[in-house]
DNA sequence: GCGCCAATTTACGTTTACGTCAAAACCCTG
DNA sequence: CAGGGTTTTGACGTAAACGTAAATTGGCGC
């Protein structure tokens, strides 16, 4: 009994991750991922797995897949050299600052969310009380 | 000397942020914006600003123009009865869900980008001192 | 060997969110 | 009132991200 399996069909991701083999065989397209092939048929490791993973959070979070392939990039580069190094953490620095203003703008919409939803409440609550009086 | 302006043209929105004209007017004609008429010309109000900030910000956190039609719509509802109320509670409900995830996947980036450029710059460390010691 | 089902390739279709002209109207200025 | 800048209304174009349909291929179960 094993949890994590070493290989899946493209139904298996597809079926776990909810989304269609078309999907993933369009990100495959884009060299979002490059599974094994045994004969025709793809075959996807682990690290396949994460990399969907990875793309679909990206995707949640709204980034085109360009975006995606650039920040998913960042977790298996390899530098070679100093050049490289920099130009790495300077891709970091960039998605960082990306981030952040995102984490800032879903921070205020749920402050506004949440102040809706209470004044709501309110009014709601004040409805029924007349509602009670009155009806 | 005033800072808030009581009306905008188009193209004093658009420089303000950083759009284009066009994309003002297609929010228009997705009915998400509905400025007033100097005969032809549109004036914008400073409530339809604050709804273009409103749309841009849902722009960044890569919701479509649909859902931040029903994001902004939250904000202006006047609901004429509680089952009104109710459909607006469980509105607010459902963004903060959707709001509240896209939170813990950039705080999980976040980390993840953080511990990608630390790696990079400890690696980064090394390769200088060797390279000082070599070169 | 044959039917069946899953997977593949190819290719055209679709939706979203604008970009990009083109032609006409408006407005101010010299 | 001619010229120049701004704005408007079409109308067509386009890039991204798949959807969908058709034709093929490849095991498997009997």
């Amino acid at each position: 009994m094993r949890k994590t399996r070493d290989s899946y069909s493209i139904a298996d991701l597809a079926k776990e991750f909810d989304v269609t083999p078309r999907a993933i065989r369009f990100y495959e397209d884009k060299g979002l991922i490059t599974p094994e092939r045994d004969g025709l048929r793809r075959i996807y490791s682990p690290r396949d797995r994460v990399r969907l993973m990875l793309i679909l959070r990206g995707k949640r979070l709204g980034f085109s897949l360009k975006e995606i392939q650039e920040i998913i990039d960042l977790y298996d580069a390899e530098p070679t050299g100093e050049a490289q190094y920099m130009k790495l953490i300077e891709s970091c620095r960039k998605s960082r600052e990306s981030l952040r203003q995102q984490l800032e703008d879903i921070q205020v919409t749920l402050g506004e969310i949440d102040a809706v939803e209470s004044q709501c409440q309110k009014l709601l609550d004040e409805t029924r009380a007349h509602g009670q009086k009155v009806g």
